[in-house]
RNA sequence: GUCCCCAUCGUCUAGACGGCCUAGGACACCGCGCUUUCAAUGCGGCAACACGGGUUCGAAUCCCGUUGGGGACGCCA
């Protein structure tokens, strides 16, 4: 139990951070917080066609967004070379491994033979019968060769912390690749050269991974290493219940970042796709996950994501936001909108305001545009719904000659003002009410009327009155 | 095709030892209350153990099968 726990997140820089890459690093990140261990960060690029700098990139900045922050890395595989090479060496000298010198299109269309032929014999390959002396020539005269593993026979298996036990018989694996013809190591190889290079106690990676362990676990076994414990995460899926990819909309971590959700609302809602601590708590600080995770509580079942939980967990920190973070956030927002000279003076109390409706952080550009700025669109739903009554041609124009006119303006002169003349109508004040929201805000939702003036302040109010009366003087014919 | 895995409300899930489950919570949805709209909030509602066999006094929980879904089968990771 001394032992010291050391996990890492290993993507391959091929793509940017998404979600269930994420949620991976977050169980890691998690699982190493809660046992005091180390979190490191290694970059699996040996495919250097499709790797790039860039997306290395990215998927640090999708980790610093989410505040996955690691320990020792970021490690890069295509450093590394000289050990895999070494590591395959080892295992080609001790017979475990053995040079192929097929060309690479000749086991393409071998592998196809293979899946006729219902496994059996077939799955030996020729180069594993070439003799020592032969293999050992022939790549000093200069042939070029590839290294592959041989795979013993009978069963391999292993313990899953969240699957159980998993057997796999050893024929229906094939002898794979470790070193390319042009010594670039696989996959395989370098995960399980690293992981015991690096001292790996634990392996957390998605249900994806469950076929290639067992490949894995003989590779520890011939390198005479000890097994890592194995925890496969299932995998997150679309609401399609097929893999989640771009077809259901975002799926790189950044994506969300710029839609406005806050990073800890995001980490909160990963953290329970596929774990769940055990009753019935859900909006839960990083802290308190900390202290809550356990591979115990990871499930099975591959889990949907599903956005309106999600906008759920947002709205739920965004109103617990404090007014500080909550400013900053705004500001960012609408900056990024383009929108960021409509008297930031009252910017505290609109904040204040829009705290408790706001659901994205996106909403301040758009449901809450007329807050910020005077560039903003009438809701075709609004109008229908509150600018029909053709008498508001005359009331409008008549409240804004009141307000005009009136001494002061404050949240209760502008109430008095608006009900008095309601009243002296014979309407119900609601029916103002709604009407002059609609022109204030261009929505039929947001907070209190006479707040919003407040906010608004005289002059754009007085602004926005005449706006509506040009409006409706255009729709409403009589 | 072959191998591996999974299966509780539309979604995320609770459900250690089978009885406390006429299956709980949350999101979404639908009512009602409040209200100047919406939101928020309060209350209430709808809604699931995939199916079929076993084992057992008793199964969502154990076993087998079926169906459905996912994953893997690269000189990608």
């Amino acid at each position: 139990m001394p032992k010291q726990v050391r996990v890492r997140f290993a993507p391959s820089p091929t793509g940017y951070l998404h979600v269930g890459g994420a949620r991976t690093a977050l169980f890691n990140w998690l699982f190493a917080r809660h046992h005091g261990g180390k979190f490191i960060l290694r970059i699996e690029d040996t495919d250097f066609a499709r790797s790039s700098r860039e997306m290395v990139e990215g998927i640090l900045e999708g980790l610093r967004w989410l505040g996955l922050t690691w320990d020792e890395g970021p490690y890069f595989q295509s450093q590394r070379l000289e050990h895999y090479r070494s590591f395959a060496g080892r295992l080609l000298e001790k017979g475990m491994a053995y040079r192929c010198f097929c060309k690479m299109d000749e086991s393409a269309e071998r592998k196809n033979g293979y899946r006729d032929e219902a496994a059996g014999d077939a799955a030996l390959h020729e180069c594993a019968r070439l003799n020592a002396e032969d293999s050992g020539r022939r790549a000093a005269a200069g042939e070029a060769f590839a290294i592959r593993f041989k795979i013993p026979p009978e069963k391999t298996f292993f313990r899953d912390h969240v699957f159980g036990r998993i057997e796999v018989e050893n024929k229906i694996l094939e002898d794979f690749v470790l070193i390319r013809s042009d010594g670039i190591p696989t996959y395989h190889l370098v995960v399980v050269a690293d992981d015991v290079d690096m001292g790996i106690t634990h392996v957390i990676r998605g249900a994806d991974h469950i076929s290639n362990t067992p490949k894995q676990v003989l590779l520890y076994r011939a390198a005479g290493e000890p097994l890592p414990e194995f925890a496969h995460l299932p995998l997150i899926l679309g609401p399609d219940k097929q893999r989640l990819s771009k077809r259901h909309g975002a799926t790189s971590v950044m994506a969300y970042a710029q839609t406005g959700y806050l990073p800890d609302a995001f980490f909160n809602f990963l953290a329970l796709l596929g774990w769940s601590p055990g009753d019935d708590r859900e909006i839960l600080t990083r802290r308190e996950l900390t202290e809550l995770f356990s591979l115990k509580g990871v499930g099975k079942a591959d889990a949907v994501f599903g956005l309106e939980k999600l906008d759920w967990f947002n709205s739920q920190y965004l109103r617990n936001a404090s007014a500080g973070t909550l400013k900053e956030l705004a500001l960012k927002e609408l900056e990024a909108a383009g929108i960021g000279d409509s008297g930031p003076e009252s910017l505290d109390a609109k904040l204040e305001l829009l705290k408790g409706r706001i659901r994205k952080l996106s909403d301040f550009s758009t449901v809450f545009r007329a807050f910020f700025s005077d560039d903003f669109e009438y809701d075709p739903d609004a109008c229908k719904k509150f600018l029909k009554d053709p008498k508001l041609k005359e009331w409008i124009p008549a409240l804004y000659a009141l307000y005009l006119a009136a001494g002061e303006f404050t949240l209760e002169s502008a109430e008095a003002i608006l009900r008095g003349l309601a009243e002296r109508q014979g309407i119900k004040a609601g029916l103002l009410i709604n009407a002059v929201r609609v022109g204030l805000t261009g929505q039929g939702v947001a907070p209190g009327l006479f707040d919003i003036m407040q906010v608004l302040g005289r002059q754009r109010t007085l602004a926005r009155l005449e706006r509506l009366g040009g409006y409706l003087n255009r729709t409403i014919s009589n």
